[in-house]
RNA sequence: GGGCUUUUAGCUCAGUUGGUUAGAGCGCGCCUCUGAUAAGGGCGAGGUCUCAGGUUCGAGUCCUGAAAGGCCCA
């Protein structure tokens, strides 16, 4: 016996008691422990931050993360899957910050570091317990006990050795270089941050003259969005082979002047105003010119203000005469390594002007523009003023407009690799392929050096230490050396700040103070460094590590491309110059109702919990597989899912609970079911569910999780409308012979194959159907079915012909119903025949084979197919244009003419009986085949038709006595079927029927007596009144009355 | 500004090496079937396939350009 199981499903009931089940016999665990000594299968999970609640786009990468080492772990290999939490970096600092009330770095200061990072330790996991919980609820299987913490001495440990390791290697530099830098938090944001925070807004658009040294009245006419860096100005660019001019210009107080500037920007700079063109050169007679300084606060120590050369001087805004200061621009910074030009650092860290810019000194730098502005002016060098509209990199966390900056930062020689990044990543297998060589591969081709430094308090302090009287550094790469220099024994040492600050010691070279360097590492360095510090590599579990190196799959979205993809690729190409990755799906964003991403500063995060709720997480999950490919953002609402659940998760509960039901009441178990005789419909399913069963593991041996899920969809759909519609019968009657026997076997394969297919996707319905199907009868099988074997396929029973007969009968059977529909005869009254028009000769036979499948399922007394010679039927002529369009090319129209013109009749009668006919166009004859014209069939009259290309279903809808009495039968049966339920019988209940009737209705039922008992497994039927209190109803059909009533017999 | 990507019915998405009548599901209206079903079947309404050029006998599909959305980077 299977448990009995209702056709109503509580889901999260249903999916509650099942993760209960897993947690209870700890299935996870028992899932890695049968696979030991199988081969491994590497799965590295990506770590989230626990320091905001989980939303549905982590619900869509672990789904995703969740689908392969399942199926891995069903095909043998051994899959652990160690969790990870990344804890470290600005954005647990700026929640702290938040909670204190903090603006700026002095105030941690003075609050305590180490008070400050203990805070920020525990922000790290705020939400640990709900990322814990949904991860259960999802049924994500992922070792959390055992997880990674990026802020374990061990990890950060592992991390160390691998910035010695590059230390050693001379990969590890300080560069001066322009970054873009947050004034309040007091730090460069790498690239990724910056790109966060772009926004539009509106700068003062500045032309100032800058008059040459040597040609008094002449000015180089010079553009900037920035007058804050102005006092920062050390040389004008000009581009070699730009076109430039230099004109006459009119001064409003009289008098002019002599502008040089680019000639493509004339109208661009002067609008209407007529001015005179003097000279025309190319830039590169500009080179060296001098000018005089705009400002003087800070004493030159080279030689400045003068023209140079830059290749990134464009003609498309400004004056095509670039204002360079070194420490506020990243060309400028280059423009000065090139030409030794003086660096003029005129603003503070906090960016407020030093002291010696007298006028604005220690004023914020966007407060200062007007001022500079109208000094300018007053000065007579602003040309003029307006205001320019672009975008603008601002903190993404506290929004404070960056500045680009002159830094001492670290760097590490990332672009010295750059041939190595891009040669292994042509061993990665990217999910979706174009991420590979687009906007991975692009990103990697443009390699440039790793921005490592950031001047923060909360994340894995660089192990360097610098001697304070000779600067002599030094790369520690592990605690041990660290103890050893120190010279004691630090065991209990926090490697954080501040504690591992106050670890200093001698110079080797000068006996000086060593001293650690004040700067922690990019938190992407942490992650990126999962592969090793997971496993305290290489101080401990060598051999894991070896195991678990490198990864035969991850999975996070395309947001992670330049995020952990990158520091993943880059440490192992650098380290081991190896890959860290084989395959990775890489996963478009989650959307919302209005196509925005998801995120938490908009607030327009669904929650996970509500869907949850609502239609269970395997309907989550599997929408998420099957609503686009992967490599695409999808938008995401409750409602889809429920979707899901209505339409693929009920209908496959609903033909489990129908088996269940009815295997019950026969007592059939799978066992001993041998030799079995399948019906051509078994035949037909048993071919689809191994063709299945066959496209399933190959996509998923492809990692194509759409063409893993969506063609399950599609079986199951056919399996409940159609094979188990067209099978009940053979499930209801009473003898068991072997035809039933068949149908259950048919059916019970279909459905435990379902239930492992299901097991990587749908982890837990797929669970619930195998417990019931197969562990209650077979106590020696596998206690979940995530601990059976992957299906293997029979390709001997996959009979492709068949499959596509069945196709055709399905499309037959729909224009059947559809002929029926036009002449109004509704399913219930039986009709005499249909006749049937197919494409060619085998088509038909097709027909003929499932004729008795047609009749049943039509409710006709007979199929035929319509005979072109005898019937009332006429003809018309398809030329198709794919055939006859590739074969004649531009003759096409002229041949179709042609077609169309011929005598339908006889040229369909030729074609149809195999021979070509031959049309003439402009004098030459063509012989068209019969696979190049369709020939379509109408019947004239007497028949209700429907057609669709060359099918048709031609029905006689003339009605004889029998036909009606029969139809009124049925009428009868369906009420007497509705009234069971009604009174709430079960399903294999006797009963007896009490019965009157006007006398048409009365007649027919006494004529259908035999089918009528049987239909309804009454036990008897009289015509008289029923008994008190039984159940009854009455009903009008067909002009008729009738009323029934029934009790249990 | 650059790179990648997307744009097809009210919504979510298919659409084969170009083939003339562009599909599915949901939703809507009408009809129907049903002792597994929260379903199923049929009919109908709903499309300038984002736009503009081009190639071709023929373009949703190929080419060029543009627009809008998204992501990444300046």
């Amino acid at each position: 016996m299977f448990k009995p199981v209702s056709p109503k499903l509580n889901v999260n009931q249903m999916e509650e008691a099942v993760l209960r089940f897993w947690k209870r016999q700890d299935i996870f665990h028992q899932s890695l422990k049968i696979r030991e000594g199988g081969p491994e299968y590497v799965f590295f999970e990506g770590p989230p931050t626990a320091n905001g609640k989980p939303g549905v786009h982590h619900v869509l990468a672990r789904a995703f993360k969740d689908i392969f080492p399942r199926y891995k772990t069903m095909n043998g290999y051994h899959v652990s899957r160690r969790g990870g939490w990344d804890t470290h970096g600005l954005p647990v600092e700026i929640e702290v910050e938040k909670k204190l009330g903090f603006k700026n770095k002095q105030q941690i200061e003075e609050y305590g570091i180490a008070e400050f990072n203990k805070l920020c330790k525990e922000s790290a996991f705020t939400y640990i317990q709900e990322w814990e919980q949904l991860t259960d609820r999802i049924a994500y299987w992922v070792d959390l006990d055992e997880a990674y913490i990026t802020f374990k001495n061990s990890y950060i440990e592992s991390v160390w050795n691998i910035l010695k390791n590059y230390w050693d290697k001379d990969l590890l530099y300080q560069g001066y270089k322009v970054v873009p830098y947050c004034p309040r938090c007091g730090t460069p944001l790498s690239d990724h941050e910056v790109a966060q925070g772009y926004h539009e807004v509106s700068d003062p658009s500045v032309y100032i003259r800058m008059p040459l040294v040597d040609e008094p009245g002449t000015s180089l006419l010079v553009w900037t969005t920035t007058p804050w860096t102005l006092p920062g100005n050390v040389a004008v660019a000009a581009g070699e082979n730009v076109d430039y001019v230099k004109v006459e210009h009119a001064l409003s107080e009289g008098g002019s002047e002599k502008l040089i500037l680019a000639e493509a920007l004339l109208a661009k700079v002067f609008g209407d105003e007529q001015v005179k063109v003097l000279e025309r050169f190319k830039g590169k007679q500009l080179k060296g010119k001098r000018y005089h300084p705009l400002y003087t606060f800070v004493p030159v120590a080279k030689p400045a203000h003068y023209v140079v050369m830059g290749d990134f001087v464009t003609i498309e805004d400004g004056t095509g005469l670039v204002h360079i200061a070194p420490a506020f621009g990243q060309d400028d910074m280059q423009m000065a390594y090139d030409n030794d030009l003086p660096i003029l650092v005129t603003v503070q860290p906090d960016g407020a002007f030093i002291p010696e810019v007298r006028p604005w000194a220690g004023m914020f730098i966007k407060k200062a523009d007007p001022l500079i502005i109208d000094n300018l002016q007053e000065r007579g060098l602003l040309f003029k003023v307006q205001s320019y509209t672009h975008t603008y990199p601002f903190c993404w966390r506290c929004g404070t407009p960056l500045m680009y900056y002159a830094r001492q930062t670290w760097y590490i020689r990332t672009s010295q690799f750059k041939d190595r990044l891009v040669a292994l990543n042509d061993e990665i297998n990217w999910y979706p392929g174009y991420i590979k060589n687009g906007r991975f591969g692009n990103w990697l081709a443009n390699n440039v050096d790793w921005a490592l430094g950031r001047e923060r308090y909360w994340g894995t302090p660089l192990p360097v230490w610098e001697c304070e009287s000779c600067h002599t550094q030094t790369c520690v790469g592990s605690v041990k050396e660290l103890f050893e220099k120190a010279g004691r024994d630090l065991s209990d040492l926090d490697l954080h700040r501040p504690f591992v600050d106050e670890i200093k010691f001698k110079c080797p070279d000068c006996g000086g103070n060593m001293k650690r360097v004040p700067e922690l590492i990019d938190v992407w360095f942490d992650s990126g460094s999962m592969p090793y510090a997971q496993w305290h590599y290489p101080f401990e579990n060598q051999e894991e590590f070896k195991q678990h190196y490198p990864a035969d799959f991850i999975c996070e979205a395309v947001d992670q491309t330049r995020g952990w993809f990158y520091s993943l690729h880059a440490i192992s190409t650098l380290l081991n110059d190896s890959i860290a990755f084989k395959n990775v799906i890489c996963l478009g964003l989650i959307l919302d109702g209005n196509a925005q991403k998801m995120s938490k500063t908009k607030g327009n995060v669904v929650s996970p919990w509500e869907v949850i709720e609502k239609s269970g997480s395997d309907a989550m999950r599997w929408y998420l597989y099957t609503a686009s490919p992967p490599g695409q953002e999808r938008r995401f609402s409750s409602d889809l899912v429920s979707e899901v659940l209505r339409n693929f998760t009920l209908t496959l509960w609903n033909t489990y609970s129908f088996f269940v039901t009815y295997a019950n009441l026969d007592g059939w178990t799978p066992e001993g079911q041998e030799k079995i005789e399948y019906s051509p419909l078994d035949k037909w399913l048993r071919s689809s569910l191994h063709a299945l069963v066959r496209d399933v593991t190959n996509a998923l041996e492809n990692y194509d999780v759409l063409g893993a899920t969506r063609p399950v969809e599609q079986f199951v759909d056919q399996l409940s409308n159609w094979y188990l519609r067209r099978s009940r019968r053979r499930f209801w009657k009473s003898e068991s012979d072997a035809d039933k026997k068949a149908a259950y076997a048919t059916l019970y394969e279909a459905l435990v194959t379902i239930s492992k297919l299901l097991a990587p996707t749908m982890p837990i319905i797929a669970d619930e159907l195998y417990q019931n199907l197969v562990r209650s009868v077979d106590p020696s099988a596998a206690a979940s079915v995530h601990l059976a074997d992957w299906p293997r396929y029979d390709a001997a029973l996959i009979d492709e012909n068949l499959n596509r007969d069945m196709a055709l009968v399905m499309r037959l059977v729909s224009l059947g119903h559809a002929a029926r529909n036009k002449a109004n005869r509704k399913v219930r009254q039986p009709l005499a025949e249909v006749a049937f028009a197919v494409g060619n000769k085998d088509e038909g036979e097709v027909l003929l084979s499932h004729a008795d499948l047609l009749e049943d399922e039509l409710n006709v007394k007979s199929v035929r197919l319509l005979n072109a010679a005898s019937e009332a039927v006429s003809f018309s002529l398809n030329p198709l244009p794919k055939q006859l369009g590739q074969k004649y090319g531009n003759k096409f129209p002229e041949l179709r003419k042609a077609v169309l013109a011929l005598p339908a009749e006889p040229a369909a009668v030729t074609l149809m009986e195999g021979n070509p006919v031959t049309v003439s166009v402009n004098g030459e004859d063509y012989s068209l085949l019969p696979e190049e014209i369709e020939v379509r069939v109408t019947a004239k009259s007497g028949y209700a038709v429907a057609a669709e290309g060359a099918y048709l279903a031609a029905l006689v809808t003339e009605l004889t006595p029998e036909l009606i009495e029969e139809g009124l039968a049925r009428e009868f049966v369906r009420r007497v079927q509705d009234l069971r339920k009604a009174a709430e019988l079960e399903i294999a209940d006797r009963i007896k029927l009490y019965v009157s009737a006007t006398p048409g209705l009365a007649k027919a039922i006494e004529a259908q007596r035999d089918y009528i008992v049987t239909e309804t497994l009454a036990r008897e039927m009289v015509f008289e009144a029923p008994p008190e209190g039984s159940a009854t109803v009455s009903d009008e059909f067909d002009n008729e009355h009738v009323t029934v009533g029934l009790v249990k017999a």
